[in-house]
DNA sequence: CCCGCTTATGACACCGATGTCATGACACCG
DNA sequence: CGGTGTCATGACATCGGTGTCATAAGCGGG
């Protein structure tokens, strides 16, 4: 591949006019610039970064190691979609500043992490960027160097800026919305209370519920393994069976995420329920080729991985530019609430009110 | 950041020596190694890759470009799953080679390849994939230089080296499978005909009917425009209201991929059929999220995107090492049929066979 | 005791781009 | 017409490793 010493050659001028012509620096003359531009094209001359780079002790490069591109051992769960579409937010804040992305990935094996930091370290990246599959602690090894890092849906206990979708915030406003529409039998179905988003979103299930003054029925908020490998659909199934037998059964079932609102729908069905207008079923995600594509659409809430990506991003820019004006940390991202077709409005006549409530027990 | 220099001064050896301790090149003396390896600990050293690439002229960088991380105009299809199978294959199958593998995204804009082919090859990548969103041709900007580049999920007409998906193979397995069970009256509900997948999966299918002597019904082989905006679920409808309608309705829906499946299924109910008993569903990807999470477990085919990029990748190394040995172009990766609950097997006096069928017509 | 060979180590040039400084050619001003 | 400033360009050093060759020490054989 050829070099300035070639073009300049080529074109009877010097390497260090054919650098000016590249990079704008000093004054160059018209026919010297066309005659390099000339010889440039001939030779198909493409820039050295790495010689480049030497001079400028500045790569332009970002490193994104992420855990999940290869996660095989969840197919039931999202697959590396939220990484997915972190990537993609992250990408998109980081392309203005003209900064080349690597992405490395663990091969579903934590172990390889630091061998991932130290190839990224060789190439002297200008910052990293970790980013978890699921809401997250997680625990990097330290950078020896003074490389930015930042933690994308994930967090550390050494105060690592970092960026997090904010679970409790946003079940909360899908409850809101919730009881806006005349629910007050709303039941929760949970994931596992080892995973974050397992504890924060019953805590904004909560918040919702205190704040319109409706009590939390202890029946009603569960926790459901329903991404066990065989007996998970059972377990679901089983649950939503003793919810629509009690007394006061729930007008809507919000589910941990789209995935098990998937789930929950074919169960439904084959218990001969109808969705929406015996029952109404919420998600968590809005996981689009769930949400929008199963019948009748799902509401859901808007975890926004694309903005939570673009936040990471911007955050790392800020870092590596000195700006970090300290903001608080970790910064917590949330998104709207999607209406769709899988929860009725009631009408005033249908809606449980505590008078009728208590007239019921009566 | 610290040198071979700084290391060389703090052990009281010659940078050279340092260098001969990294790569275990020449003899070093046992006491001198563990001096060098003192300093290098002590000051946290990390190669520069900058400067060990310009001599060797070697990067042991991959580039990856892909069309899909950021595909955000098609909410209803994949959402750009298939490309991360395909880039963990890659990633698979570059690993033990130790290769770096450098992933940029089109940012959905085709325009911005030449861009980030640039990108890569002032990066002296060793070899460049380009990875498509769905299987289709592509008209990439010719490589000036002799790096090498395969295509995976898509194909020219230069003959570049490709990797792709066997669809017309894989559905002719699929629809064999189905006959096995004893269908007869297969539907067909295939994909749009502008997309490759639209096209030969058909072909598969009358491959397999052929094969078993069947005969083809037109009124069983529809394109249907699923995925369109808000019209697409209608379409749907009204085909399959008009295939159940049919003298001899089809005792099975062969879905163009599994998100249509996904719809049908929810189609079905609200047209009150039963599946499998009434209908049998089939779908194609193996797309595990729907598939396995569907209600009854949907039968499909697993298209190998996953395996799709160790081949792309395999293909890659043994163009840089220069063992082309020019297997034919393209390759052609297929996978397994997975049999779940959406379609039954049918028994023999259910089987409609051309004898009953003749009967019935008279 | 000297030669030849191996082992351990260092001096130096080089990869390709770019920052620094110097140089030559003009133009403009007093 | 000489001094000064601007413009266009080039010489040279430098970034951090590594290939090449040289050098020095140690050792065994004749």
């Amino acid at each position: 591949m050829s070099t300035i010493y070639d073009v300049a050659r080529l074109a009877g001028v010097s390497p260090k006019t054919v650098s000016r012509v590249l990079n704008a620096d000093g004054p160059v003359g018209d026919k010297t610039r066309e005659a390099v531009e000339k010889a440039m094209r001939e030779l198909g001359y493409v820039r050295s970064n790495a010689a480049r780079m030497m001079r400028a002790q500045k790569s332009g490069i970002i490193g994104l190691i992420t855990g999940a591109i290869s996660t095989k051992n969840q197919p039931l769960t999202q697959q590396g979609l939220p990484d997915l579409f972190i990537v993609q937010g992250i990408q998109r804040a980081l392309d203005p500043s003209g900064m080349t992305v690597m992405i490395a990935d663990t091969t579903g094996r934590k172990d390889r992490v630091p061998h991932l930091v130290d190839t990224f370290l060789s190439h002297r990246v200008e910052g990293l960027i970790y980013v978890a599959e699921y809401h997250q602690e997680v625990n990097l090894p330290a950078l020896p160097d003074d490389t930015p890092l930042v933690l994308a849906n994930c967090f550390d206990n050494r105060g690592t800026p970092s960026v997090l979708p904010d679970d409790r915030r946003l079940q909360a406003d899908l409850v809101r919305r919730l009881i806006a529409a005349g629910h007050r039998r709303i039941a929760f179905l949970s994931l596992r209370p080892d995973m974050a988003a397992g504890r924060l979103r019953p805590q904004g299930y909560r918040d919702a519920m205190a704040e319109a003054g409706l009590p939390v029925d202890p029946a009603l908020l569960v926790h459901v393994d329903f991404d066990q490998p065989v007996i998970g659909p059972e377990i679901l199934w089983d649950t939503i069976d003793r919810l629509l037998r009690l007394d006061v059964p729930p007008t809507v079932l919000c589910c941990g995420n789209d995935q098990m609102a998937m789930m929950v729908y074919g169960i439904l069905r084959s218990m001969g329920r109808k969705v929406p207008d015996e029952i109404g079923v919420a998600g968590f995600d809005n996981y689009r080729a769930i949400a929008e594509t199963l019948y009748p659409p799902l509401t859901t809430v808007d975890l926004p991985y694309n903005a939570l990506g673009a936040r990471a991003g911007q955050l790392l820019l800020d870092l590596i530019s000195g700006d970090g004006r300290k903001e608080q940390n970790p910064v917590l991202v949330a998104g709207p609430v999607h209406w769709r077709g899988s929860v009725n409005e009631l009408r005033p006549e249908n809606v449980i009110t505590f008078k009728t409530l208590r007239e019921e027990k009566e």
